[in-house]
DNA sequence: TATCGTGTAGACCGATCGGTTTAGTAGCGC
DNA sequence: GCGCTACTAAACCGATCGGTCTACACGATA
């Protein structure tokens, strides 16, 4: 039996395993058997090994981001980019059924791996944030909390709709986190 | 050489290796090493191995905080327990520079082993919050809403305060979740 | 048909994993 | 002193770890 891959493919798969295992928790003899990938396969695409394809999904995951939510947060009208970014974000997220891997990561000692393509991710994200806000009307001082407050919200909320296995946890804070921005908008 | 613990103070030593490096992440050598307790004493404490360690870590940090926090949020007047839980929660999670063990388990299969404690340790908070705040006099509807937000806030705020190596974003953070939920309040 | 490049399968490697066992050492009651 | 319990140290175990390697299945090209 023999089924043929893309790497695309496999950066996917792969990224599925390290979220719902975590860096350390996904071996590879879990990665090969929940991908349907074999070593073989694998090595061949990343010869880096584990971590390689640790930082292949960040890069593809940052880039899932940077097209969808970032950018336009950046360059777009600032109130249709920051209703698309609550669309992305629902979607991404699954309702809270998939977490973010790269606020994971920052919580262990991978972090230390991966150090910068974690701080940018959300460096970017706050900035961008920030700038929509800050262009749609937002005073300077409000913008920037309300954009950290954002961010930390729908982290805080992927935690807990985990933990207490509540899909509507995520809803709702996503919810309420939208309302505070627009009310802080002319 | 020969050092002798108590089973408290490798509770407390275990935790620490756990927070720092996640379940997975926790090898019974980095265990050793980093507790500098040998693997004869970590078995005489928990003869269940890992898994037990973990659990009683949980318990551990669960006790604390029933008591400084749970409790008095259920129990004490309200104005001084949720400005305690304030205070308790900046000095445990001392700025940001820690995590919370709890949240970390649940974002990975972690959560499958110890989905019970894991759930009942943010259920009984965001319950205890929510009543503290609808003695004070804060409308039913909105006293949910803000324990779930208060308490996602503080996940989030650890999540991002790590990514970015940055402390002040878990003061910050804190600091208007105090004002918000004071806000809401007569 | 021969060949070449891409990708796959899985045996295999030394190191490390979680866990057990054996052989103690220290402190306390008697 | 003696024995007992509480605790520690480290050698040791099979299983699994991350990673390498060989063999080969294909489609494309010619």
């Amino acid at each position: 039996m023999r089924t043929v891959f893309e790497k695309t493919d496999a950066i996917a798969l792969v990224a599925e395993v390290f979220r719902e295992c975590g860096y350390e928790g996904a071996s590879m003899s879990t990665i090969t058997t929940r991908t349907r990938l074999s070593k073989g396969s694998l090595y061949h695409f990343f010869p880096g090994g584990k971590e390689q394809m640790a930082a292949e999904v960040l890069a593809h995951v940052d880039a899932w981001f940077a097209r969808e939510i970032f950018e336009p947060l950046e360059t777009a009208e600032p109130r249709a980019a920051i209703a698309q970014m609550w669309t992305a974000v629902d979607e991404y997220f699954r309702s809270g059924k998939r977490i973010c891997l790269i606020g994971a990561f920052a919580l262990d000692e991978t972090r230390d791996r991966f150090a910068k393509p974690i701080r940018s991710y959300f460096e970017r994200w706050t900035n961008a944030l920030e700038a929509a806000l800050t262009r749609n009307g937002t005073p300077a001082g409000d913008a920037r909390q309300l954009a950290e407050d954002a961010i930390a919200s729908i982290q805080g909320a992927l935690v807990l709709a985990r933990a207490m296995a509540d899909e509507t946890i995520f809803e709702r804070s996503l919810g309420r986190m939208r309302l505070r921005l627009a009310s802080h908008t002319t």
